[in-house]
DNA sequence: AAGACGGGGGT
DNA sequence: ACCCCAGTCTT
């Protein structure tokens, strides 16, 4: 025996201390627990893409009560979807989740599929959420990467304050890098770094002094040093926005249930101009469609 | 690589 | 006011 035993390698004790953290610190959240079903953890995720946590739970709940299958959901009008999604955000998400609905009831007998491409292949799965299915429902191990992960990941490993701008392919691989063989292991490591992001490593202001894994982070060793990427574009404000007047149409086509004329529509909105994208807009993604009695949603 | 796409809550 | 949120798709 000429080598000595190796020392635990960082990232081993990294994933030790972070899971067994999560064991016992990790919120109850309903998609984890036993038993939810890979289509109640696909309808969660995408429900989470962009709407935090704490507004998905209710409406996570009603929708599946409503449509317990993918097969449910396919059978719906797309209208009751969309009205199902108000106050979600992003309504296109709604769209494509009825269409990724009658996918895998038409192309996978109902079954939401295991492998990544497959979901990849779903309308509104990309590779955060393609990853996260496979890797939460299935067990199987994947790098499932979100923007609490980067933020983990840029801390942590790279000593840097905020993650660079998302790159999927080195984001995956830098999870990958970090994430134990076992399958197991790997599943619980994926939710951990989730988890660590979302109530401790946070954006703002990151509670250091509760954190886990204070002692190994590369950030808080290198003294918290300030960001010197470059910064994120400033989001457009919403008020007047374009996107304000979607809401505002789309939510008064829903609450009508009947077809309103073009002049129903002005009092809404009075820049005509805006109103006028705003209604394009929708007409382009299918959130509305022309009828001989007027604009209404789509069935 | 950049921009569009909701809407609410925290700071 | 500004930032952030378990992203995806299009150009």
């Amino acid at each position: 025996m000429s080598t000595v035993a190796a020392l635990p390698r960082d990232e081993d004790d990294l994933v030790r201390t972070l899971n067994e953290w999560f064991r016992h610190a990790a919120r109850d959240l309903p998609w984890r627990r036993a038993g939810f079903g890979a289509w109640g953890i696909l309808v969660s995720e995408v429900m989470l893409q962009q709407t935090p946590v704490v507004r998905v739970i209710p409406r996570l709940a009603e929708w599946l009560e409503r449509w317990p299958t993918p097969a449910d959901l396919a059978a719906t009008p797309q209208s009751e979807a969309i009205r199902a999604w108000a106050g979600l955000g992003y309504p296109r998400r709604a769209l494509r989740l009825h269409a990724c609905a009658v996918a895998i009831a038409e192309r996978h007998d109902g079954i939401v599929p295991r492998d990544v491409d497959e979901l990849l292949a779903l309308p509104g799965i990309g590779d955060y959420t393609a990853r996260a299915v496979a890797a939460f429902a299935y067990g199987d191990r994947h790098p499932v990467v979100d923007t609490n992960v980067r933020r983990v990941l840029a801390r942590c490993i790279d000593g840097q304050g905020e993650p660079a701008p998302p790159n999927a392919r080195r984001d995956l691989a830098a999870m990958d890098a970090v994430l134990p063989h076992g399958r197991e292991e790997a599943r619980v490591f994926n939710a951990a770094a989730m988890e660590l992001g979302a109530v401790v490593c946070t954006a703002r202001s990151p509670r250091c002094d509760v954190c886990p894994v204070a002692d190994m982070c590369a950030w808080r060793a290198a003294g918290h040093p300030a960001y010197l990427g470059a910064k994120r574009a400033v989001q457009k404000k919403y008020e007047g926005s374009d996107r304000q007047v979607r809401g505002t149409l789309l939510r008064e086509l829903g609450a009508v249930h009947r077809p309103l004329s073009a002049e129903e529509l002005e009092p809404l909105w009075p820049d005509a101009a805006q109103r006028d994208r705003a209604l394009a807009g929708l007409l382009a993604d299918g959130l509305a469609v022309t009828t001989d009695e007027g604009y209404t949603l789509p069935q």
